[in-house]
DNA sequence: CTGAAAGCGCTAACAC
DNA sequence: GTGTTAGCGCTTTCAG
């Protein structure tokens, strides 16, 4: 079917061995043989198949990115610069998409084998691992943008880089009161669960309770998801439902399709109602108004995960957990209530 | 290292062919046999090595979808649906992510060899293949979202589903032509060469021609890439320097940056200057003022890819190249100068 | 510098 | 039903 190495071997008439050295640029060849392999190569377009290569490898010095939810155009930023963070670090990436239902950490150990990987990187995942999940991965992992708060692993056995999502919350609600709010309605996903928004929900409410605001339930609205078309409806139901001066959405894209809606319940943002969230996406820059927004240090991120796993490779460094500090994008969807 | 089916063969007492006969469902295997290995398998946490099957494996019903750009929304649309649609024909998918200055096609060939693919969906990518160039292919392939246009590809050796960008292009500017517009500005990335962004110029100077209205160079600004902050800029110096009725955007994302620039320019959309665009984002349908524009039919797109491929690889069906059509979306960024 | 040969971990005949 | 065994295509000692 395919020519392999052996087949070059003979059309160059070398052997098998000696092409693989040149194919791997081992300095151990004649630059007669090495010439004559590559045209060989060349000429009849072989392409060596990984897969044997990769059985026979003890290591490979790749590190797999394991994204899920590669839709979330806040991954992307972080992607580009994981991936020159690795490269700048030595090693190689192989980056991998899962479907928001598969399992992350089978398909991390698969590719561990697959591919001998020296380490690991999750990019957005689930937040309850236990210790059984992990116990089929053999090399070190950093779960970037969550902490597995949730879950019940051993702070030893792998690290995080994230932010602390509930006192960014706080935070956001916290700029609302202080900028004079205090009927402020929150958009979030779903209330309880391990989740990303169920974190930014207590964030919310720690905040209006150190505020002396009641809770009114009325001002929560669940979208039942992170997309844009039910967050959309989801502030129909609260713009009809309840008054409130200010709004805070878990996600910027969640914020986007309220603030739509809210012009469209003729409220006016921010002399209306105030809007804010957490994210910081690049697209929020471009909208009307432009979006106030907590925004996520991407990069940093990105860079702390794999200076984490580098050290946790080379033998210096050990395993850690960080939480990172968002910075406030002023846009001017907020306004005071002098 | 790793626990290989050896391994479980010996913990379980049966042999390799036992264990693999397991793994893979085969049905030659008692209930006491299978319940053991499972047991074992599940006690040791055994996950196989799937490139000792890769290797060993003849073909294996999994096509690959190779995406240049996965930051590109649109695309995340499209994927959605070629995978469920994959999973419908029987096979399986296998989704790779390439960066931009990557080959696709070495990457292509790789995976042929690697995972034994039966067939490939190239989504985005380069416009001008050669016959050299696909020459290491040897399954099956499908252009999806572009056609190779500027390359040298007999069109018997492989499919393609894509609009016409030249078309629709002209499609927008025409609707302008028809709402009274003549002094139309156009946002793209660069003049010349293989792109999408030259066909859809093209289709912009070809809709003007035909209405008679003389091309002012004055009027055409090359943002130099995609991205909302070049376009953001690119408007920047276009409103500084011209006056215009309305705007073409070569895509949505740019002309969301485009629609922000005007308004720091005091330019309102729509009453100032009307603003078209390709591709129909979700998210346009969430700005202010919602966007008119030419919407892709993504999931026809992916439908039409998957089932052009599955008919060759079921042998009925051959190699085609079609061209779908755009949906018309109106927004609120277009007005008619009476 | 080069080649022969021993596997890497798995599947699939092929015998039993 | 089950076990033995011959490779899949490659890298890598180990001799020459």
């Amino acid at each position: 079917m395919h020519l392999t190495i052996k087949d070059i071997a003979k059309y160059s008439g070398t052997s098998v061995s000696t092409v693989s050295r040149v194919l791997n640029n081992h300095p151990d060849v004649s630059e007669k043989a090495r010439t004559q392999v590559l045209k060989i190569v060349e000429q009849y377009h072989y392409v060596p198949n990984n897969s044997a290569r990769n059985l026979v490898i003890r290591e490979s010095a790749t590190i797999a990115v394991i994204v899920r939810g590669i839709a979330n155009p806040f991954f992307t930023r972080i992607i580009k610069t994981i991936e020159s963070a690795i490269y700048a670090e030595g090693y190689s990436m192989s980056l991998h998409q899962i479907g928001s239902s598969d399992d992350e950490l089978m398909a991390a150990a698969m590719l561990e084998r697959e591919k001998r990987l020296c380490g690991i990187i999750f990019l957005g995942g689930r937040f309850n691992y236990s210790a059984m999940d992990v116990a089929t991965l053999r090399v070190p992992f950093v779960c970037c943008t969550y902490a597995n708060t949730f879950g019940a692993l051993d702070p030893e056995g792998f690290s995080s880089v994230a932010i602390d999502d509930k006192r960014e919350a706080y935070r956001a609600v916290r700029f609302l009161i202080e900028h004079g709010h205090r009927r402020i309605a929150a958009l979030i996903e779903a209330k309880g669960g391990a989740s990303i928004s169920q974190l930014r929900y207590e964030g919310y409410c720690e905040a209006l309770a150190d505020a002396g605001i009641a809770l009114d339930p009325a001002l929560v609205e669940c979208a039942g998801s992170f997309e844009m078309e039910d967050a959309y409806h989801a502030a129909a139901r609260l713009a009809e439902r309840a008054h409130f001066t200010a709004l805070f959405a878990i996600s910027d894209a969640m914020a986007m399709a309220a603030m739509k809606q809210l012009s469209l319940h003729n409220i006016r943002v921010p002399e209306d109602c105030s809007v804010i969230a957490i994210d910081g996406l690049e697209l929020t820059n471009y909208c009307t108004p432009t979006l106030t927004t907590l925004e996520q240090p991407a990069e940093e991120m990105a860079l702390a995960s794999v200076k984490t796993l580098a050290g946790l490779l080379r033998g210096d460094g050990t395993n850690n957990h960080v939480f990172m500090e968002t910075k406030l994008r002023t846009g001017a969807s907020v306004r005071s209530l002098e």
